[in-house]
DNA sequence: CTAATGATGAACT
DNA sequence: GTTCATCATTAGG
């Protein structure tokens, strides 16, 4: 009886902006070495190519190009030179798009998640984008693989739950800061602390 | 509020 | 090949 199953792959073909709020209330998936990770994603961003707050928008790159092929991709980079941000990516091969996966409510593996993190708190987990990655131990040597499955994946509630689903614009940026582009699921206390 | 920290990509020689 | 500004963040005060 599992809660969750793999969507198919025409899921992740979507438009980012439309694969961002469909991304709520699906599960992540983790595995590693050490075990199963899994947690509910709360908090999601659209990064379109026409976008100038995303990286496709300067055209595929070699750190990017995940972003240029058919969704359902990670797509992971170093921010900051500290941090991991997750990536899923949608729409269609050659459309340089993806959803920046900002929050996770903490499911399974929640032993591990507090040591990868080296904290207690059960809230700060992961809210935020860089925090997840770390509690999953996602880094960029993982950007680029299939989603479908594999180390990472990602699947769907099998019964529609009805989400509350708040729109905002996003966080951390300077360029393009007004798209209301930031999804987030109401009265979640997983999500990121940011405005 | 601010420092930490390094890959990235563009603009140069 | 080199230089340099930029960055979708976090932790700590």
């Amino acid at each position: 009886m599992n809660e969750y199953i793999s969507p198919p792959e025409e899921f992740f073909l979507k438009d980012a902006v439309t694969l961002a709020p469909a991304l709520l209330g699906c599960l992540l998936r983790r595995d590693t070495p050490d075990g199963l990770i899994t947690g509910i994603i709360v908090e999601t961003e659209s990064y379109t190519e026409d976008d100038p707050a995303s990286h496709a928008f300067g055209g595929r790159t070699d750190r990017n190009w995940p972003m240029f092929e058919k969704g359902g991709m990670a797509y992971v980079y170093l921010i900051y030179g500290i941090h991991n941000c997750f990536n899923v990516t949608s729409g269609m091969e050659n459309s340089g798009e993806a959803v920046l996966i900002r929050a996770l409510q903490p499911v399974e593996g929640i032993g591990l998640m507090k040591k990868n993190r080296m904290i207690g708190r059960m809230t700060d987990l992961c809210s935020g984008p860089g925090k997840l990655c770390q509690a999953l131990s996602i880094n960029r040597s993982l950007s680029g693989i299939s989603l479908m499955n594999g180390e990472i994946q990602i699947q769907m509630p099998c019964f529609s739950e009805e989400l509350d689903i708040v729109r905002t614009k996003r966080v951390g940026i300077t360029k393009a800061a007004g798209l209301p582009r930031r999804f987030l699921i109401k009265n979640s206390k997983w999500v990121s602390n940011r405005a």
